[in-house]
DNA sequence: CTGTATCCAGAATGATACTG
DNA sequence: CAGTATCATTCTGGATACAG
């Protein structure tokens, strides 16, 4: 409680440093907003739908992805594979926060010059 | 309409790009988080708030943030200078989409592992 | 105090080839 | 098809010096 500090109440920042740590991949929170679109998604049809992202980039996201549990990851045992990734109840339960972010962008960037 | 868009309607990602944009530097959400429970910060106290920033990493990020409406640089024109930071209208606007990201973060720091 | 400029190490990213 | 490994390149971020 020295002077720096203020009137001014304890700030906890580590929960929200934990969750910008999850999303904050150049590419994960786009990812997680098309598997949230389209429920399930290929490997191949993710990366057509990222348009620009690198096979070694998409790779790389969607495995820390995974391992965060945002993402499941189901493989079928078949010549040639199929992988499919949608969204685990933990990469669920963070949808709206993404919707809201959603949102807010379209509200602003009509008005980018405001 | 072509077969790999299947029956999923079109998405449209600008907006969400958009926002993304906006605050997926390194720490600029952090500096948007500490100026909203803060309300007002000096370029030093934002500093020490922060942490492990660097100097040259503050400015660019705050540079950004300004240039992007999302704060308000108030220079008072003294010696030595003093500058306060604060959240725009349009910053403001921003604030539920992190104080959401930071009630996730909050129920799911706690179980990591479930 | 609040910045900007420079230099440099290390991380992030991309192109490509290879594997199951 | 879905990945991994390697190497080259680009970019981010940090230390430091300097300026208003």
């Amino acid at each position: 409680m020295n002077k720096q500090e203020g009137n001014l109440e304890e700030v906890n920042v580590a929960p929200f440093s934990y969750a910008i740590s999850l999303i904050d991949g150049k590419w994960k929170m786009h990812i997680l907003f098309w598997i949230w679109k389209k429920e399930i998604l290929r490997y191949s049809e993710l990366k057509r739908a990222l348009g620009n992202v690198t096979h070694k980039m998409l790779s790389t996201q969607l495995k820390e992805l995974e391992a965060d549990n945002l993402l499941i990851r189901r493989e079928y045992p078949q010549v040639p594979p199929k992988v499919e990734y949608s969204l685990s109840p933990k990469g669920f339960t963070l949808m709206p926060v993404l919707e809201m972010l959603c949102t807010w962008g379209k509200e602003n960037s009509v008005d980018l010059d405001e």
